[in-house]
DNA sequence: CTGGGGATGGGGCCC
DNA sequence: AGGGCCCCATCCCCA
């Protein structure tokens, strides 16, 4: 699922407690920690981890568009018993069902003598002309319910996912850009990033959401409502308190795997890294 | 070249 | 369903 990577959080950790930013921040570097085509950074503390994994990089949802990702979609048509849609990432697999490959999934065993069975006048036949055991029966590996003939379970199998396909695997797309998402919600939120339908009244200047019109009016009021408690600095936007505590720490978390230097920022590692270190490396 | 502030974007969660 | 908020991140600019 697209949301697979975000952990959720007790309610408790809201209550905003900036003395807490360093740890609570730790761990969860990796929800969103990379920007579409960065290289994944090195650091103090996730540097390892990051390598494996982030590495292959994640698809981008617009290349994850019209096939489903290891991670993100092919797990909500995987079954619990056989592997027909993990193994075989068939989109349109209830007309287009690749049996040769789709076959040697299936789970064949031998007898069922209590076993219902359908398709009673079809052949024993398997795909390509696999000669079928008049013993065997084949197995559908979601409901375990069993078939004399491979026909049968597959157009049992077909049937089955005609459904799933209507239901699991439902994606609302947006009309502006190729972004889908899981749900409506998701993809209204998105929609305004597109729309801007937070205007300025005094520059004109247009957001997706209200809060960042908030913010952007605290850049002509001057209102800095976000007050360092190490020092008398005070910050309009609580992402840029939280990047000046860090000025405030001696730890720094970035480090260049080549020079070893540590940076506060990960904006600065990687400027390091593409201009001042090891461009090539990057 | 580095450090840091300012401004802003975006997805998800909670109410 | 929508607003408010959280968190993470980036870009730009200046010292």
């Amino acid at each position: 699922m697209p949301r697979s990577f975000l952990v959720k959080k007790p309610s408790s950790t809201r209550v905003p407690n900036y003395g807490q930013l360093e740890t609570r921040r730790q761990g969860k570097e990796g929800r969103n920690g990379l920007r579409p085509g960065r290289t994944a950074p090195g650091s103090l503390w996730d540097h390892n981890s990051a390598i494996a994994c982030l590495s292959p990089p994640l698809p981008q949802s617009s290349e994850a568009k019209g096939e489903p990702t290891s991670i993100s979609q092919v797990g909500s048509g995987s079954s619990p018993g056989g592997s027909w849609d993990s193994a075989t990432p068939l989109r349109d697999n209830q007309n287009n069902l690749n049996l040769p490959l789709a076959f040697s999934l299936f789970q064949r065993r031998t007898p069922n003598l209590g076993s219902p069975a359908e398709g009673n006048g079809d052949k024993l036949q398997g795909p390509q002309g696999i000669a079928a055991d008049p013993l065997e029966t084949f197995e559908c590996p979601d409901c375990r319910k069993a078939y004399s003939t491979f026909s049968g379970l597959a157009r049992h199998r077909q049937q089955r996912c005609k459904l799933q396909a209507t239901t699991a695997r439902k994606y609302f797309n947006c009309k502006h850009c190729d972004k889908e998402y899981a749900s409506l919600g998701a993809l209204k939120m998105h929609i305004r990033t597109h729309t801007l339908p937070c205007m300025c009244k005094i520059c004109g200047k247009a957001f997706s959401r209200p809060w960042l019109l908030q913010g952007h009016i605290r850049t002509h009021t001057g209102e800095k409502p976000y007050a360092c408690s190490h020092c008398s600095r005070a910050f309009a936007d609580r992402s840029n308190l939280r990047a000046h505590l860090q000025t405030h720490s001696d730890i720094k978390k970035y480090q260049c795997h080549t020079c070893l230097k540590t940076f506060s920022r990960m904006s600065l590692l990687l400027r390091h890294e593409e201009t001042a270190c090891c461009p090539a490396a990057t």
